[in-house]
DNA sequence: CCATCTTTGTGCACGCGTTCACAAAGACAT
DNA sequence: ATGTCTTTGTGAACGCGTGCACAAAGATGG
């Protein structure tokens, strides 16, 4: 039986094998002492509790150079997700195949998102047409939205969003570029570093930011 | 003069008015007692602590549907960016304009890296080329890394990479999704709500989680 | 069957960020 | 000029996640 323990999982993931152990622990923890974890069995857990196992059916709106690029994206598949549609509102794409899926109408929507029990929505739309269509997913009974769209979307209570910025990656790392430079100039002695503090509290590892900062102007 | 009070901009942002005042704080206190926050100044100390008033040349690396996508993306310019050059490895694509820009091709990456002082690089290719790009652009002089291939880059120390994973946002979305159900059956009084303690960590807000689990599965 | 060795599961303490609460500061009216 | 009122800036307390350290559990060998 293939086992792996929680110091080899810990050192290949980075992390502490502590919060390591913990965390499956959660899970309900089915490790045995003296060996380690169950490779499968481990593998298996997660993934159900992660809904790896679950066929999530989702549609995507906005079918413009990013939702093209998402319907491509082979990553989903081996996490679960399938992609039961492609909406946009031209009609001039009405029928053409995008990702070998042939794109439908706007007028649809509805329909295609009760013929397909789908539950969770991505919005790929320009911002102005965004909180629109965000409504109709709802109406029709998404409950779980990713918004690509620069929008805070308004939801009602029980439905959740997640808001992709793909601006924001790149202002951190030139926040830290800059920090870079600040030190370097602060080094040669010419300035001191601006706002030491604020670029202390940022970390430097790969990823989504722990703490974002609470206010960001648009 | 137009001002903003702690108590106002907290409100909107959804946040803790105290926090906000902290968070300010480390800028140096631009406040006024009594009256609040000067508006103006306000949002130029903030863009000029985030790196905002500079001009950030980048380079998008894999011209496909996302990085087009990237290369159209119309929010980059508003935050300081600009998209300086656009190189592909597939020599068809050579000279074709993608957003109004020229596709180069990859033999003149570090050539065009360094004619355009690039110092953040965003890579888009397939998982396979990635870490042969993020190298050669590395060995040019870029120094910070917005990486949507969907492997872990290695990069020496000091320069900085953020992974963009489309689909672990996806999979945040189903898992809370897969908890709503489980609690809905739960209320039927079915099933016990599985791994009820790790839902209960998930936080329920817009955007990038704080508490990311240590392990995921590939 | 017992001793030993490895690894899990977890109580506890530490550190850090968030929130509370309030004194100090400044505006504004009288 | 003086008092009142608003809002900032921050010291202190709180809560939470993380890491340490160790006892319990089970495998393994003699």
């Amino acid at each position: 039986m293939p086992t792996v323990s929680s110091e080899e999982l810990a050192a290949a993931a980075g992390v502490n094998s502590a919060k390591l152990r913990k965390d499956f622990s959660y899970l309900g923890s089915y490790g045995t002492r003296g060996v380690g974890y169950d490779v499968e069995y481990l593998v298996y857990q997660i993934s159900r509790e992660l809904g790896l196992t679950q066929d999530w059916p989702v549609v995507i709106v906005g079918i413009g150079n990013l939702g093209a690029a998402l319907a491509n994206y082979g990553g989903f598949a081996s996490r679960g997700f399938r992609v039961a549609a492609l909406i946009d509102a031209d009609p001039a794409m009405a029928g053409k195949p995008v990702a070998g899926i042939p794109v439908q109408h706007t007028d649809d929507l509805e329909r295609i998102i009760q013929d397909n029990g789908v539950s969770i929505g991505v919005i790929a739309t320009p911002a102005g047409a965004a909180q629109q269509v965000c409504d109709r997913l709802v109406a029709a009974g998404v409950t779980s939205i990713l918004n690509f769209a620069p929008t805070v979307l308004n939801v009602p209570e029980g439905v959740d969003v997640r808001k992709v910025d793909l601006s924001i990656e790149l202002q951190i790392l030139a926040f830290h570029e800059q920090r870079k430079a600040g030190e370097e100039a602060a080094a040669d002695g010419a300035l001191p570093a601006a706002g030491s503090a604020a670029a202390r509290k940022a970390s430097a590892d790969q990823g989504p930011d722990g703490a974002a900062p609470a206010v960001m102007p648009a």
